[in-house]
DNA sequence: TAGGCCATCTGGTCCT
DNA sequence: AGGACCAGATGGCCTA
């Protein structure tokens, strides 16, 4: 179909690449892309003379667009990781990875909610009709593992509540790197 | 060297 | 008509 690929690339990258208004990014993804610090864009397809050069113009400043457009999402991405918890600086969470913990680690914290709000409620009934008082202090010393012999069995640890059966995190998938990133210390 | 991840280009589609 | 969004294609870099 597109049989003129890497004819097109010289001529295309000779004219309008360098001038399409690419804007230099930010040090951190210049550092990653090659593409984007060599002023020089390559793999370019399409015709060879760029076609009509009304259309061709349409096209660079669509081209400019979803640079932008994907840079914006880059950079959400960014700010995502950086609410997420302390991850190694040197090991950055690749995108799937970081939605997949941004997920999980919205459902731990929900569960620690939603797991609190019990805890409160029931040590509410207790202070109002107190049935073993031989154990009391037990009772409290193991608040939220004790409640978890019943549903979610999950620890206080939210790292825990993440890998209990029945939750969400089926999109979390162990064998991804963030599984270790997020809950054992990396070894370095 | 293969595979994963990424940035970019591109054409199609939908929306305003 | 033009912009936003999307998915496919392509090639570069990095790591096991």
């Amino acid at each position: 179909m597109d049989l003129a690929l890497s004819d097109n690339m010289d001529l295309a990258l000779s004219d309008t690449d360098t001038s399409s208004g690419f804007s230099a990014r930010s040090d951190d993804e210049n550092s990653r892309s090659p593409c984007a610090t060599s002023p020089v864009m390559k793999k370019r397809r399409g015709r060879a003379d760029g076609g009509p050069p009304v259309k061709r113009n349409r096209r660079v400043k669509a081209n400019d667009r979803e640079r932008n457009r994907m840079h914006s999402l880059n950079d959400a991405l960014e700010i995502l990781r950086e609410v997420l918890p302390a991850c190694p600086e040197e090991t950055k969470m690749t995108k799937i990875e970081t939605l997949r913990f941004a997920h999980n680690y919205i459902w731990a914290l929900s569960e620690t909610l939603r797991n609190a709000d019990l805890e409160a409620e029931r040590s509410f009934h207790r202070a109002e009709a107190p049935i073993n008082p031989g154990s009391s202090s037990e009772a409290w010393s193991c608040s939220s593992s004790s409640s978890s012999s019943s549903s979610s069995s999950s620890s206080s640890s939210p790292v825990y509540c993440a890998s209990s059966p029945g939750s969400p995190e089926n999109y979390f998938q162990p064998q991804d790197a963030m599984f270790l990133r997020a809950f054992v210390p990396p070894v370095y």
